[in-house]
DNA sequence: GCAAAAGTTAACAGATCGGTACACCTTATT
DNA sequence: AATAAGGTGTACCGATCTGTTAACTTTTGC
């Protein structure tokens, strides 16, 4: 079993899940999309569980290398940058088969708190809190924790109305709110 | 084939689609849990997604009465309506078998923009954001329309959170930042 | 060049999926 | 009492679900 098979096959069938859902996807479309044989699927997966798992740990990873490097690019200070996930999330929006969040529809698809996919979502969810809690302090923000929250549901927002609300802007509005509650938390 | 028989159909049906999943749902468990034959139940509902958008109009129904009841229970002007939708959230938070919102779920599992159930989920979030709209033109906000699709925002990050985010207060950290918004868009 | 590892096709489990056919039983109206 | 509509249980349909078995071919490392 070459590793770097296994890498294309989480690849390929991480867009599968994304784009028709988990339970919306059996075994035998993944196995035709591949172009691998049944039997080698299960021989580098254990079960369609693990492939899951396997695959949002590969859209963790992807998801968040991109959204971090496109915010540094777009924002230098810290205080721009936390601004800039909005204009990121926008382009991400209008990109071709944007389908929403893949986190927020596991952990949609797979309810029960303890399940290790619902678990691999609350990871990613928790990691990208992390990561804007540490850009709100260093943007000097005066209680970086809240800020971070506020902008992590902005985000979250923007993303849900995304998908469910055509005809309006969800990330310019999103980005605007941030910049009142980022000005009024570094006075 | 007596209509109330056909509501409580719908009632219980709305009962496990929110506690299990659409997909994940079939109609033998339908049947077993309603205890109905499944007979009695393809002579009420043609197909299972004429099942799904029936409970979710039912839940469209009973959410948005619930919601803007308890909100106006809360509080009496428009503006602090606004922010009353944030407690209004955290006690549905906080209820026993609380499984987020199930139109984002529905959404999640039903991706093309024009299916039926897909649809029908826009539409109550389409509702939401124009009831919203009217309360912040009440409450004399300089741009309404924005104001409230910024609460809502912070509303549905604020539901997305309370499910994948644990140890944090979502309800409370988008009420606050709700609160300075809304400060902002009546001066 | 040879053996192990990794791949293949193809058929097959057993369960469940959405949905139907059919014969029987209640109940209310006439 | 007769009828007809609404409801019942049960068995069934073909398709699909996750996952397995077995025999065969290709690739790879030594």
């Amino acid at each position: 079993m070459r590793p770097n098979k296994r890498d294309e096959l989480v690849s390929k069938a991480l867009k599968v899940f994304y784009r028709d859902g988990f339970h919306a996807t059996g075994m035998d479309k993944l196995v035709a999309e591949t172009g691998v044989s049944k039997t080698s699927m299960y021989k580098h997966f254990r079960t369609k569980e693990d492939l899951i798992v396997a695959a949002l740990r590969l859209r963790d990873e992807n998801f968040r290398e991109w959204f971090y490097r496109r915010i540094e690019e777009m924002a230098e200070t810290p205080a721009g940058q936390l601004i800039a996930s909005f204009d990121a999330l926008k382009e991400w929006f209008e990109e071709d088969g944007f389908r929403g969040c893949m986190f927020i529809k596991a952990g949609a698809e797979y309810q029960e708190t303890d399940h290790p996919i619902h678990v691999q979502a609350a990871e990613h969810k928790q990691l990208l809190l992390e990561h804007f809690t540490s850009v709100a302090e260093q943007a000097g923000a005066r209680d970086p924790q809240k800020l971070a929250s506020q902008i992590v549901l902005l985000q979250e927002g923007a993303i849900v109305s995304a998908v469910l609300l055509k005809n309006c802007d969800p990330a310019e509005d999103a980005r605007d709110a941030a910049q009142q509650l980022l000005a009024l938390a570094l006075t």
